[in-house]
RNA sequence: GGAGCUGUGGUGUAGAUGGUUAACAUAUCGGCCUGUCAAGCCGAAGACCGCGGGUUCGAGUCCCGUCAGCUCCGCCA
């Protein structure tokens, strides 16, 4: 690539070597320092700072231009790097021992005031930052991200194509499907009253491409979902989506597993163990209460159905009857929880869908608790036994539901949770999710992947006698307690395929209609095939060390999911709308 | 759809029980200053307290509504 013509050097890569030098340099103005007859200016570019030095002496004019700067300024300087004497050394900046004697400066443009600090470690409104995304992303520790972010991609691209995946791009523009969730609609102007999806993933044709002979596929592709946001979700997100032939689940997970230990090894200096540690949803769920565990902390649920069906109380009883379970979580230390405490985790056990929380004070002589009545003395040693509790101790018990126990107990868990940030990575696949889950308010089956995921083999002849009680070949990438990808091995027998749309509720006419090209594709001689999706947003939000995605994504949505940048989403003419045939519903009256 | 938190000069905050000149820091502007790097010193300007309504003699402070941001539940195959 040929020099930039206004720069020679970017500022953070000058050193003292390069003393003596004439070089030129082009960036922004940082922090001002004016001596009244010297001026020192930082200045800042995409690598770092340099401070420029103005003497009074050198020369009226440039001088007079220098007093002039103002923050954000953006200037083109040519001079020489000379080396600071000892006393004026900043050992807190890289380029600290040099700087740079300017002897011509060009100013390329002003600037407004800007209306937040540019600097790391700000603490403003997100409002704000959001509205000038381009100056918070000037920030030195945004541009960061936006580096870090390309190493990954890149790091990705280099080890996917040394596995022979070849990058292949697929549509945007799609057709909706049912299942899954809401799409974002794009109208088609050329067919009046159709539309275009854009895609929740590119599920489909990815498994096409392994009809096609593909292989082995990968993309860096974005993905849409018109769902409610979080800080780890946004309506538009990016996957690393991968799709194999002839490859098996074995091979998918060591690939995968080479890939994270490569991006921890390179971006964070940290050796992962490999293999990563595998668990059935089952185990998950009764151990943590939870699909996507964090196990750098301990604090497991504890079954308690074989004693609780011992006890007089009547909330434990009835939900061991009714086919529920019983679990309790152990607090260590938890008498430093008052009363108060204990009743707004019982209002949030509510509103998690528990019917209630029951809360025991562990003390040298039994239970303190409004329940520790029901339960006679041996009965309170065996299940302080088997939860391994102590005096000063509270222990926490949820009876209801297999599901809302699990549930409920692994929130407060993680609710709970001791401080854990320093603890290292803890990687996991989480195995043998349902094919299936019931859902109670469309009172039919629903896939828990997807509905191209393939049962367990063994499990293909209950599928129509006992959907719950099905397998599937289905996977979670599981890191500290976020979902980082999941995955399965597809179907790729029609057969198959056309049985689980019919237990999901689609007539033979709809899937036709819907997935027929899927269906027919796979009759054409489908490979065996299987493949993943990593969260590429949620993977470099934990390389970053960042709560929230935003911080990784240059210009996000709010919660809203509006962009306060660009004012998205918009109205627009009614000639657009007329051209789509599109009309406007009037506002809805209240009520 | 629901819950919680937040909203005061450009920015970050303070403003007990409602009382009338809304405080501090920093940024900004001006002056002084040749070695600073959180530069320093002196001075100036800058908010009617997200918006609307209500209670009150009087509201930044209480009430209702509304908007925006954040977090969570539902939702997210």
């Amino acid at each position: 690539m040929g020099k930039a013509d206004k720069k020679t050097h970017y500022c953070g890569t000058l050193n003292h070597d390069h003393v003596n030098n004439r070089v030129k340099l082009a960036g922004w103005v940082g922090k001002r320092r004016d001596h009244g007859g010297l001026i020192f200016i930082d200045l800042r570019d995409r690598s770092g700072v340099m401070q420029l030095v103005f003497d009074q002496q050198a020369g009226a004019e440039l001088f007079r231009q220098a007093e002039n700067l103002r923050s954000e300024y953006v200037v083109a300087v040519e001079g020489e790097v000379v080396g600071r004497s000892e006393d004026t050394i900043n050992p807190d900046l890289p380029t600290g021992d040099i700087e740079l004697r300017v002897e011509v400066m060009e100013v390329l443009n002003p600037s407004k005031t800007p209306p937040f600090y540019i600097e790391d470690d700000i603490y403003v409104d997100e409002n704000l930052r959001l509205r000038y995304r381009y100056l918070d992303l000037r920030r030195p520790e945004m541009l960061g991200r936006l580096q870090l972010r390309h190493r990954a991609v890149k790091m990705v691209r280099d080890y996917m194509d040394r596995y022979d995946f070849l990058e292949i791009e697929t549509p945007m523009l799609t057709r909706s499907t049912p299942e899954g969730a809401r799409d974002f609609l794009v109208p088609s102007r050329m067919h009046p009253g159709e539309f275009y999806a854009l895609p929740q993933s590119p599920q489909l044709f990815k498994q096409l491409l392994m009809v096609s002979g593909v292989e082995r596929y990968f993309q860096i592709v974005r993905c849409f979902r018109d769902e409610d946001l979080r800080a780890d979700r946004q309506p538009e997100f990016t996957q690393v989506d991968i799709e194999t032939s002839f490859f098996g689940q074995e091979n998918l997970f060591a690939l995968i597993e080479g890939l994270a230990a490569l991006l921890w090894r390179e971006i964070k200096g940290i050796d992962i163990k490999l293999p990563f540690l595998r668990m059935p949803y089952r185990e998950a769920m009764n151990r943590f209460g939870s699909d996507k565990p964090d196990l750098r902390f301990g604090m497991e649920l504890v079954d308690l159905n074989d004693l609780a069906v011992k006890s007089q109380f009547k909330v434990f009883t009835s939900a061991l009857e009714n086919g529920g379970s019983v679990k309790g979580l152990r607090v260590e230390n938890g008498k430093k929880m008052s009363r108060k405490d204990l009743d707004d985790l019982t209002l949030l056990a509510r509103q998690l869908g528990a019917r209630g929380l029951a809360w025991v004070y562990v003390e040298e002589n039994g239970w303190r608790s409004p329940i520790s009545k029901f339960f006679d003395n041996a009965l309170i040693d065996d299940i302080n036994r088997k939860m391994n509790a102590g005096v000063d101790d509270v222990l926490l018990f949820v009876a209801d539901t297999w599901q809302t126990t699990c549930n409920v107990l692994g929130y407060l868990r993680r609710h709970l949770a001791p401080d854990v940030i320093a603890a290292a990575p803890h990687f996991l696949w989480v195995v043998d999710f349902p094919l299936f889950h019931y859902d109670e308010e469309e009172k039919r089956f629903e896939s828990d992947h997807h509905p191209f995921t393939a049962p367990r083999v063994e499990d293909v002849p209950i599928l129509e006698s006992d959907p719950l009680g099905v397998r599937a070949q289905a996977y979670d990438l599981v890191l500290d307690g976020v979902e980082i990808g999941g995955g399965s091995t597809r179907i790729h027998d029609s057969a198959i395929q056309e049985r689980i749309f019919k237990l999901l509720g689609l007539s033979e006419e709809e899937s036709r209609e819907k997935f027929g090209f899927l269906l027919e594709a796979l009759s054409f001689g489908a490979p065996p095939h299987g493949g993943i999706a990593l969260g590429l947003d949620r993977l470099v939000a934990l390389l970053s060390g960042d709560e929230s995605i935003r911080q990784v994504i240059p210009f996000p949505k709010t919660a809203a999911a509006s962009c306060l940048m660009t004012s998205a989403p918009a109205n627009v003419d009614d000639k657009q709308l007329s051209e789509l045939k599109i009309e406007l519903q009037k506002q809805q009256e209240e009520d």
